[in-house]
Parts: C-alpha cells; structure tokens; sequence
DNA sequence: TGTACATCAGTGAACGCGCGTTCACTGATGTAC
DNA sequence: TGTACATCAGTGAACGCGCGTTCACTGATGTAC
C-alpha cells in the first residue's frame, strides 16, 4: 500500500487543511485524530507516518491558518484601488460570513482562549501570525508614520478578534450584529 | 456522613467557586470533576449530590464569573470620585495583573472561544453577563445619550476583551505589554 | 423530650467511552546492483 | 534494463489513560410520632 512521494506529500497537505478547519470549527481538543483523518479520507493509524504527534500538526494547521487569512485579508485590500482598502479589510473581517463560518476564518477568534494556554510553539506561531496581521493593517495608513501605523493596528486587529468573538457567543442576533456594525463604524471613525 | 444543609449550601459554594477558576485557569474541557472537587477537599464521587452534570456547574461557575467582574469594575469605577471613573475602569480591566492572573479575571477573554462553541443555556448566561458589563461601561458616558452610551459601551468591552486575549498569546513580553497599553490609551482617546 | 426511621452528603470503586499513541502487517514504491 | 531487496504509506487492532457518570455503602442529620 506504499504510496509515491508525490501522493504521500499531497495527503500529509490534506491532513494539514482538514485540520485547520476542524480545529476552528470544534476546538482543537474537541478535535480528535480520528477526526483528522476521517476528514482526509483515512484511518486514524496512519496519522504517525505524517506527524510526530497531535502538537506538531495543531501547530502546522494553525501556522497555515494565520497566514491563509493575512492573505485573504490583503486580497480584500487590493480589490480597492482608491484608497478605501482599510475599510474593505474591516467590513471583510466584520462581516456576517465571516461570524458565521469559522471553520474558514480566523484562528485567534476561534481559537484564542485555547491558544493562549497552549505550549510555546504554538504561541510562537500565533505571535508571527498576529504580527503578519498587523504588518497588512498598518500598511493602510499610509499618511501615518510606519511606528505608529504598526501600533495603531495592533489595536485595530486585537479589537477585531474582540468583536467576532463576541458576535459568536452571544445568543441575541440583533446584539451580534450590533457588535459587528458598531465595532466597524467605531474602526473607520477611529 | 451526612452533613447539616448549612455545610451542604457551604460545600456547593465552595465547589462553584473553585470551578470558576480552575475553567478560567485551565479551560473547561481542560478540568476533570477530579479537579473541582479535589480543590474543594472532596473526593468526585460526591459531585452529583450538589449538580445534575457537568454542564450545569459550568453555567453557575461562569455565571458568578461574570458578576464578580462587574462589580470588580464598577468597584475600579467608584473609587473614583472626579469623573475619571471611565479610565480606571479601562486600566482595571487592561493590567498587566488582570493578565497575568486568568483564574480570577474576565471569563470571555480566559474562555472565550470555548463558550462560542458551547451550549445555548452557557452562551445565554454569557450573553446576559456580557449585557451587565456592557451597562457598567455605558454608564461613565455621561454626557451621552443612553442609547448611543450602550453602543459605545459594546465596542469599549469587545475591543478590552479582545486585546486582553491577544495580550495572553503573544510571546513576545513587549509586544503584550504594548498591546495592553496601546488599547488603554486609544480607548481613553476615543 | 425521646425514639425509630428516612434522608442524603460524601466515599471509593466501577463502568463505558473516547482519545493519543503504538504496533504488526500489507503491498506498492524506491533503490542498489 | 531488469531483478532483489529495503522502505514506508496506510490499515486495523490494541493499549493505557482520563473523563463523565453511576452505584453500593456509611453514618450523621432531619423528621414523624
């Protein structure tokens, strides 16, 4: 049953974004290796051939997440060439769609809480990610100096990741969209 | 063995409070009733004399939670007699003490992620608790219309919360430093 | 007020389940000659 | 180029552990008379 290196590298990729999904969408201890390799098409036994453990993979899964949505966001930015990419970026991250579909989102507000008591590798990753997050908002201020553009965004991601996870506790739909609008209006006042 | 109801009421206290900290400390799905009830000196067998399941001491944990915070602000807020009370309650909640001691602080930026995904009897509870935060904070607009003070408040707690959050994750002592401060004073400004 | 019985807080063992990890095995792929 | 052997991706079963939940039991408390 030994597969070409081709197909193995292109399975262990699919575990990886099987498992950035299932991660956002059920908790990575809600997840289970079982899960992973359902999602990918196989059993769980053969999870070994690809990770050294559970870590390494929630560590792989998330890294790609981080960056999948740095990329998203700045496709949403380039999209505008007069000038209103900041305000495409946070109506992008603010949106209904992005509340209600986690498992493509973002892993700070899926994830944060469970991030923030996890090993240093993963915090690691996450602090590159945030800080590659940052670098896309800042780069929109362009009237602003570049240390104070960076420090402006910082606020301005952290205040993001707030609001979506708020959006997605509360019980209330017209209060979980309020805290989107609100929250969008505020940043491009701000 | 059976106690008085007196020390029957005390004990359930007890292993509510010590539930509050260990979820806010260690995760929900990361504490075993083990847990619970070795911090309230019992053994774990004896948890379903005082709770239906797992589930309910998760809801009244969180619940008292959140009350403690909003009197723990509106105590930063009242010791403040000058109109001030605003920031202090910014600073209160954006320490690097809040920060450092998860057990005792905000529920949504120490579980966050966790509760989105949770039941709707906890997401209701966290719902209403957010709704009392969010009427400490509306309070110090005073020279605001109630209404627009409530929206403003929302955005105030979101944007804390988050910050908070990411302030936890990041690795970096200077960056989450930054992050606390950073929010602090835009949220002063704003 | 005293007595007899029911209640029930807490103990400690057990159950069943899911999880991360390991392992023997299979058979196709890769490699050495 | 062909052959023989080593490698290793994937399977399916098993292991050990922790967890939520249940249960028989104990003995002090509460209650009915």
């Amino acid at each position: 049953m030994r597969k070409s290196k081709q197909e193995a590298a292109a399975t262990r990729a699919r575990i990886v974004r099987s498992a950035a999904s299932a991660f956002r969408e059920n908790g990575i201890s809600g997840t289970g290796l079982d899960d992973l390799m359902a999602d990918a098409g196989l059993t769980h036994g053969g999870f070994y051939r690809h990770f050294e453990s559970k870590d390494q993979v929630v560590a792989e899964a998330c890294s790609g997440a981080f960056a999948e949505l740095a990329e998203k966001l700045a496709g949403a930015v380039s999209r505008r060439s007069d000038g209103s990419g900041f305000e495409a970026l946070v109506t992008e991250y603010l949106s209904p769609r992005h509340r209600d579909n986690p498992a493509d989102g973002c892993p700070f507000a899926a994830l944060g809480s469970e991030i923030a008591r996890s090993n240093d590798e993963l915090r690691a990753a996450a602090t590159e990610g945030f800080m590659t997050l940052v670098d896309v908002v800042a780069g929109q201020f362009k009237r602003t100096r570049p240390d104070l553009a960076k420090q402006r965004a910082v606020v301005v991601m952290s205040t993001m990741i707030g609001a979506l996870t708020m959006s997605r506790i509360v019980t209330d739909p017209d209060l979980s969209t309020a805290i989107l609008q609100q929250t969008g209006k505020h940043l491009a006042h701000g």
